[in-house]
DNA sequence: CAGTGGTCTAGACCACCAC
DNA sequence: TGGTGGTCTAGACCACTGC
């Protein structure tokens, strides 16, 4: 069998590889930050002060933030500086978990991100930007059966913060032929959230599918989630269907990979 | 309400938002790959050419491949320049259903990959770098409840390929109590493989968890899977569960995020 | 050997911020 | 106005590939 690592490897050197300045710049940083040295909000010493102090060019110590700042440990503002904004611990995302049981709390939408973050001792705060009706992406109406390009849904946009942190952006969309008229369609969607009301209609969601994939955020996106461009994000796209497998309600989060963590839980039989 | 992005946007030019050289040409050659002009195999024109066609630095031109390489677009190979990797489409792992009915026709395990990579016309391949008594990490040491920095698990450290591509690193973690002595510590684990066995052993699973986060690879990682350093992975943990919530199972996955996506589903009730 | 990309420097100009 | 980072150029040396 061997070992296939083999075939692409040189003989080890006995210490470590040789790695570029910036990358073992960015190590001592990095370092530097997760030791505690560096808490979040504190400022790192300029890029101009860097490159002196470690005898580097500019432009190298440049590239060693842009490590920092990919891996969301920093945050950099044009004319400031660089900010440290790694959190404490990673938010987790307990899909199933959040969709149980809806009736008994209203542990459901708002209320299982509030719980979400109130886990981390942050404080959770959510700011409806739009609801009403829209013309959904294109994926989106594929997914609900409707037709592309037209003002056939209702949608339901949202920023979520924890403390001052944008942690994500979460879009709803429902076919405008079940939405209108009924509190779906209203910003407050009342005890138990949009599922309980799906129920009410005569439409319970039976059934849930969520598909997560990883991209580099739009501009808009990078904008509202004060992500360097560099950084990816979750793009998870959950999609609520009725018993008689009718998709009636389709939600895409975009989160920071650098702040969630993402369970998921299931029987076997 | 107002609109939350209102208040960091200055008024948006008519055209587009001015962009960064590298940026502009990135987008540019991403183009050129997306609409087909350049294929999965081919080379990119070198840096030298490119500068010169466009009027930049060799360095600017540098600047706008590395974010090509970033999204998986492209791979880079000293000494011979930029080849299109792009698959034509994302595997999809479906968690649930994956796991679903093992004993039914092998589903489970090599099984499953097996589809997962058919699905998409690719021959996959899967070879065990290793079967045997090892010392698991202490995180995944934690999840089993054994104590840290024994040999006191099995692992399971196997590669996968579709067609010649290097698409995931799976490694499983048995305890040794359990697996000493049987077929879990042989390297062809048998019908349906090992949820077949722990159920023979009296330890069926009943309940599965996933975590999945995001991070930027090993070096180790990156050397197999063929990634640029700069490009994301998924890390997924898998524990299986018995009745009596006894963790006999911990498997770790490692996958470029640009090459998979993942599903998940489960009922409402 | 010539051609590739990886990295680094020195220097420059700009946009943006805070004072 | 001075300090910050973003970006770009010109030029250089290196490691690696393949002939």
């Amino acid at each position: 069998m061997g070992d296939p690592y083999r075939r692409r490897k040189r003989p080890r050197p006995m210490i470590e590889q040789p790695k570029s300045q910036f990358r073992q710049l960015a190590e001592i940083l990095r370092r530097r930050i997760t030791d505690g040295e560096w808490r979040r909000g504190d400022r790192l010493p300029g890029e101009h002060d860097l490159a002196a102090q470690y005898g580097l060019s500019r432009h190298t110590v440049n590239q060693a933030v842009g490590l920092l700042r990919r891996d969301g440990l920093v945050r950099v503002e044009r004319g400031k500086g660089a900010v440290v904004t790694v959190l404490p611990q990673q938010i987790t995302r307990a899909a199933v978990a959040r969709y149980q049981r809806p009736e008994r709390e209203r542990e459901q939408a708002r209320g299982a991100f509030d719980a979400e973050i109130r886990r981390l001792g942050m404080a959770p705060h959510v700011e409806y930007r739009r609801v009403g009706r829209a013309t959904p992406p294109a994926e989106v109406a594929a997914l609900l059966g409707i037709d592309t390009g037209e003002q056939n849904a209702l949608i339901r946009d949202r920023l979520m913060w924890a403390d001052d942190v944008p942690v994500q952006i979460a879009t709803t969309f429902i076919p405008w032929t079940i939405a209108e008229g009924t509190q779906l369609a209203e910003q407050d969607s009342g005890p138990g959230g949009i599922i309980s009301r799906f129920a009410e209609l005569g439409l319970a969601q039976t059934r849930v599918t969520e598909r997560i994939t990883v991209r580099t955020p739009s501009d808009e996106e990078g904008q509202f989630l004060e992500l360097d461009p560099d950084q990816c994000v979750y793009q998870l796209v959950h999609t609520g269907w009725t018993a008689d497998d009718q998709p009636v309600e389709v939600t895409v989060h975009t989160m920071p990979v650098a702040l969630w963590r993402l369970d998921y839980e299931w029987p076997l039989d």
